[in-house]
DNA sequence: GTGAAAGCGCTAACAA
DNA sequence: TTGTTAGCGCTTTCAC
């Protein structure tokens, strides 16, 4: 009796709409067709159209086309993605995380990088990628969980960021990439410490022990200034923090306080900063002969101001970066290449994979010192004095 | 009577579940929670566990606290997006489609202009931007079906591309960037005709009469070679030929014969390949003394055959190209500079703008034809005989 | 080859 | 302030 009645009704409801009504309204808009409402046209059940689109093999093919042809008519264009993945449990899409403002992850090749290669894994795979609106400044997090994805990578994000908690609270996998372990999380990354420390070997090598630092934000919070020894300890971006610690620990081997180097952070990745962060290293600590710069865009504006002031490199300053990025390399940058395009790949595949896996998988990529141009002995104290 | 029965079988479901058991069956993984198992916990009905996460005014505090405290010992992370958008019709997110090859979007700074300010007005909407993966040769549209999303952006698509006919097919808003006029459809783009015909009266006035083009695909089939006129007027890149039309109506007005103009087309957008066209052409007809590109990728690819020649810019010959990138204004190209941001910021916008318009609406981006360093008035015969 | 029944997990009138 | 009711549009056993 139920059933009868609810069929009445979605009858009823059905033939009011094919003419514009709606039930004891007046004339709106025409509501849009629906597997139910194409059934019941068709004078089928709705499993039969449902499996005209869905398993074009359990109806005859004849049927199957009057089922298209009908849905073409009436302008049915398929099953709702939405009532469909709520019913299948799948999205078809991946989200990704990516709190530092958009307009650095577009301008950094390193980032378009990482961007492309995760969105060749998932056209391979054939799902969507769906970029997550989450400012850093802004601390609503609604929109991670209004994302409607089957999982989430995390890229360049602060640990204590609220948007990378909500992401772990959402019981879907996730990976993260240039971020710290996390417990049951799968993790792509390069090994930065060694990558940096054989950079610092090399400067080492060369004799450079009056250093300094060039990098990115280390928190939320700006700092456009020197950082304190307290402040690199305490940095929430996990590569910059492990770059530092990593550096600290070379060169106070090679007999350098770390307290004495001077580490100059920058809140935007861009190539201005870079050269205005250098202007600001260099104008305190005019006697530094080597600038070590946490990414390839900060070192391109340190090089920019080194030929302002009229310092050669490496005559009288060594500039190092890292990522390897293609402009750096046409710059002859010494640098410490990683491949990004890959870390992209990787992370998609990663989150992929459908394999049961008990134990968190972790992919470290490969880097390589790349000694270009830009990196050569120190000044000595005679050339100092008598020029080279 | 029926009712008690729903819930009475849901409550016993709800028990069974939560000792991690299936009906009848033997223990498997435990089930997520959800709203209703949540509210059976509490004791509540599910209108006020949803209203505590979405209307927070309609609950005492206390009573909400208590929900978020059992939702978080429950491990729910809030109600399901999937099932919320169902419901509520809205997906929060805005699809893109983009049939180029991604390495083409990701590694053309244009591209990725539009693509940055695409993201910047959706991140100001607070809606997520999905990628839709569709690959210039995959044939199968269901991605486009899959994605649940309020509305589509496509850009740079082939106006025969079978994703399109599947956007357009959606029951969605849709906006298109570089594309021709769809009935009903909004759009973005500047005047590419009036553009081109001011660079091409640059050239005129300059006294070029010999010229040469070097254009991007003009098809979805593969032509690295010249392109007749009737492939140049059958193009499927509405951009493309867009450009070469506008071109021969003004050389033609020039008194230059079209049909006596070298077109070279090239698949692949990369640098490289501009030089590898600009090869071809010049080897075939050394005798043109401008040659007009219609990106800046592909005129950079030019300058570089041009060096490697030995032919002196603009001396020589001279290089135009189209877009305005960063790379591009170093190297002193004269070019006709676009907006790109502001493409898909507009875009966007447009999208996300709720008003209801009746016409379609279109936005038409300034352009600016940027003379630089590449053009300059042709050898003169006596040149040619005596050298400059 | 086709259909009936049972939800997927949620929100939003409307009632109490 | 809280609960009841009625689906959103679809897929999928399981019968027929």
């Amino acid at each position: 009796m139920i059933k009868d009645d609810a069929r009445g009704v979605a009858l009823l409801q059905y033939v009011l709409n094919r003419y514009g009504l709606f039930m004891g309204r007046p004339i709106r808009t025409r509501r849009q067709a629906t597997l139910a409402s194409l059934a019941a046209e068709l004078g089928v059940s709705r499993t039969t159209v449902s499996n005209a689109y869905n398993r074009p093999d359990q109806l005859s093919p004849e049927l199957r086309r009057r089922v298209l042809e009908t849905a073409r008519r009436l302008g049915y264009a398929g099953p709702d993605p939405v009532a469909r993945s709520l019913r299948t449990r799948t999205a078809g899409a991946v989200g990704l995380l990516l709190t530092e403002n958009l307009s650095y992850a577009f301008r950094d090749p390193a980032a378009v990088g990482v961007l492309e290669g995760l969105a060749l894994a998932c056209e391979d795979a054939g799902v969507g990628l769906h970029l997550v609106p989450a400012s850093p400044g802004r601390e609503d997090v609604a929109a991670v969980h209004r994302a409607g994805v089957d999982g989430f990578v995390v890229y360049s994000v602060p640990d204590d960021d609220p948007h990378l908690a909500a992401v772990l609270a959402r019981p879907v996998p996730t990976v993260v990439i240039d971020q710290p372990a996390i417990e049951g999380v799968d993790r792509v990354g390069p090994d930065d410490a060694a990558a940096i420390t054989e950079l610092a070997g090399h400067l080492v090598d060369l004799g450079h022990h009056q250093v300094g630092v060039l990098c990115m934000r280390l928190s939320r919070d700006r700092n456009d200034d020197f950082a304190s020894v307290e402040r690199q300890r305490s940095a929430h971006f996990h590569v910059q923090r492990t770059r530092l610690s990593a550096l600290a620990k070379k060169f106070e081997a090679a007999g350098v306080a770390w307290s004495t180097v001077p580490v100059v952070e920058r809140f935007e990745h861009t190539v201005d900063e870079g050269a205005s962060g250098a202007r600001q290293l260099l104008d305190a600590y005019p006697q530094v002969t080597a600038l070590i710069c946490t990414s390839d865009i900060l070192a391109l504006g340190a090089l920019a101001e080194a030929g302002r002031r009229g310092l050669r490199v490496p005559g009288d300053l060594t500039v190092t970066g890292f990522d390897g990025i293609a402009e750096a390399t046409r710059a002859g940058l010494t640098t410490v290449h990683q491949p990004v395009l890959e870390k992209g790949k990787a992370a998609g595949k990663l989150l992929l994979a459908t394999n049961e896996h008990m134990t968190p998988r972790v992919v470290t990529l490969p880097t390589e010192l790349r000694v270009g141009a830009t990196s050569g002995p120190p000044r000595t104290a005679e050339e100092l004095w008598f020029g080279p």
